[in-house]
RNA sequence: GCGGAUGUAGCUCAGUUGGUUAGAGCGCCGGCCUGUCACGCCGGAGGUCGCGGGUUCGAGCCCCGUCAUUCGCGCCA
């Protein structure tokens, strides 16, 4: 007989009454009824009921001893009586009946408790994290996790891609996020990047000719964290040779409609091809370039109705032609107290208001300064330009777009989730299309608004002779339920174009040399152009796992202030190994 | 760097208008219990009410400061 066990803990059935089994694993729930005690034996597949009884050799270590303890027995399954049998346990029609106990190892009292798992502080959760990962959900999403990859591996090998390792310590990037560095012993002075993203490796890879890459991809920022995000994640990360942006779509689109098909768990998914919107439609229809479709409501640009109006504030807004004033729907928000409700909201996000408009239900009176000033016509007449009536409610916001797009944004989530409209039956994907390739920083100059490496649709011929601020890029997102799932973009393989997309950014020839020299050189040896994309996993995982924070999907994550609780990382190190790495700190006076 | 929320037993939380000895459930310890599966019953231990200061005859409760946790903003090509 094997040292440990002849099945696992969800194994047994009642054809197997009457073997003699040997099993393993932990005690999830003990019940001790004096003259007879239940245990839950559990391990990674199952539970399984154990019965002793007094005269069973160790029947008084079994009563001792606590939840959570490893525990092998010996014994006969037995067939449970009817009216005994656990429906809730797949093994619930039989029970084993112990004649042999050996304890393994004995749990001390737990910090964390297992059974139940009742809501417990992040803070002990991940400081025993090895407890927590015993608990059903997180054990669940882990599982999850590994078979999603799993699933991805398979969907992209299917298509005809090849899987990649690219390095780990590499260069640093003055572009992006800030970089983990890693100090050099054999070049003193010197520092080694971690990857923030396989980006050129995997476009050298296309130099190099290997047409389809992918890679389950480690990638580090060091930036501040959010539930949905942390230092070290992982990206699908996806690069083709030859290929439109068309290419790409198609390309990618059975992987994730058919990995969110396979693990939904009822949910719809979005059939491909997935809507694409233009970056400028998406600010404007949804105030965010990362739109939860499921809200159905759009917003609607509404200032002709304003303008030189009796809303003598909106009117004086409207005079500065970079601004506009844009609307809100809310069906069947149409009360006084919803309004009120949604204005102190706007307060307690630090604006001065929402300025809206309500036809009440039971009086068909109008409500709300915006109306009164406007004169019951001209509210009418708004509010069928934006297809509400009787019932109904609109909230307005005025000034500049780029201002306060994101806070309209907002808005229309909070109108939709108060009014009941995003549902949980559904992943709704899209592709986000055309982003801008320039924007204005802090210092009103041009800069790159997202990545470096795209190509400027219409080429160099787009970046001598376009404002560049209006220039796209062959540049593009998906988006499911609200999340950023996704970016990626045709390249960039032109190195004068490269050089010249720079310059406008500000960077001179000789910066771009040290900086992309490696890449810029391949480009000129013969560069097919090629595209690519890299999905999250760990979103996509969170997702599938109905969680809303990226630390349910990942074994060992950091929290939020980046520190590893369990092994206790970030940590000193010894005076010896930073001599070596020639490094001294010079920490901050408090 | 900034803002909101929270901080009472190991954990989750209650605690009235500022008023006697700060409570419950779970967990833990002890006892009883032969059909439970959230087993049940009896008993017990366990508290610097985050910390510091203030107001008051009296503070878990009010005020100021501070720290921690958490969510968000900035940031994240």
């Amino acid at each position: 007989m094997h040292a440990y066990r002849t099945h696992n803990c969800g194994a047994l059935r009642g054809a197997d009454t009457g073997s003699e089994v040997r099993l393993s694993g932990w005690i999830h729930r003990k019940r001790d009824h004096g003259g007879l005690v239940f245990i839950d034996l559990r391990d990674h597949y199952g539970m399984t009921q154990l019965v002793l009884h007094p005269e069973t050799p160790g029947f008084a270590v079994i009563e001792r001893i606590r939840a959570e303890s490893v525990i092998r027995v010996d014994g006969e399954v037995i067939a449970r009586t009817a009216e005994t049998v656990n429906a809730n346990l797949p093994t619930g029609e039989v029970e084993v009946r112990v004649r042999a106990v050996e304890v393994l190892s004995e749990a001390a009292e737990l910090p964390l408790p297992v059974f139940g798992e009742p809501e417990y502080p992040e803070e002990i959760r991940l400081k025993h994290r090895y407890l927590d990962l015993r608990r059903e959900t997180l054990h669940k999403n882990i599982v999850l996790r590994s078979k999603v990859i799993d699933s991805i591996r398979r969907r992209m090998v299917g298509q005809g891609f090849t899987e990649f390792q690219t390095p780990i310590l590499t260069a640093s990037s003055p572009e992006g996020a800030r970089d983990f560095l890693v100090p050099s012993r054999l070049h003193a002075g010197q520092f080694y990047a971690l990857p923030q993203a396989p980006q050129q490796f995997k476009q050298l890879l296309m130099v190099a000719g290997f047409d389809r890459y992918f890679q389950i991809a480690p990638c580090f920022r060091d930036e501040d964290l959010r539930a949905d995000r942390s230092l070290e994640f992982y990206q699908l990360d996806v690069e083709m040779s030859f290929v439109t942006q068309e290419d790409v779509f198609a390309a990618i689109e059975p992987v994730m409609h058919g990995v969110f098909e396979e693990f939904a768990d009822g949910k719809s998914v979005t059939p491909y091809p997935f809507p694409r919107i233009p970056y400028r439609e998406a600010i404007s229809k949804y105030g965010s370039d990362k739109p939860d479709l499921r809200n159905p409501l759009e917003m609607q640009a509404v200032s002709d109705h304003f303008r030189g109006g009796g809303f003598g504030l909106f009117a004086r807004i409207l005079e500065d032609a970079k601004n506009a004033v844009w609307a809100i729907p809310a069906p069947k928000g149409g009360s006084r107290a919803f309004c009120d409700r949604l204005n102190s909201w706007a307060q307690g996000e630090g604006q001065p208001g929402l300025g809206y408009i309500f036809w009440s239900d039971d009086q068909g009176a109008w409500g709300g300064p915006i109306a009164k000033n406007l004169g019951q016509e001209q509210a009418q007449a708004l509010m069928a330009d934006l297809g509400l009536g009787q019932g109904d409610a609109a909230f307005f916001v005025a000034g500049d777009p780029k201002v306060f797009y994101k806070f309209a944004g907002s808005a229309r989530t909070k109108v939709g989730s108060d009014l009941g409209l995003i549902g949980d039956t559904e992943f709704k994907f899209c592709w986000i299309v055309d982003f801008p390739m320039f924007e204005l920083n802090d210092e009103g100059k041009v800069d790159f608004s997202h990545n470096p490496f795209s190509m400027p649709q219409g080429e160099l011929e787009a970046l001598t002779t376009k404002d560049p601020l209006d220039i796209l890029a062959y540049q593009y997102d998906i988006v499911c339920n609200g999340y950023e799932l996704c970016s990626g973009a045709i390249r960039n393989h032109k190195a004068e174009i490269m050089l010249k997309a720079f310059e406008l950014a500000g960077y001179g020839a000789d910066v771009v040399e040290a900086e992309f020299g490696g890449m810029l050189n391949a480009f000129r040896y013969g560069a097919p152009p090629h595209g690519g994309l890299a999905p999250g996993i760990d979103r996509i995982v969170m997702l599938l796992a109905n969680q809303i924070a990226i630390r349910e999907v990942i074994a060992f994550p950091l929290n939020q202030q980046g520190q590893d609780l369990l092994l206790s990382a970030p940590s000193q190190v010894r005076e010896k190994q930073l001599k070596e790495l020639h490094i001294r700190t010079a920490l901050p006076i408090k």
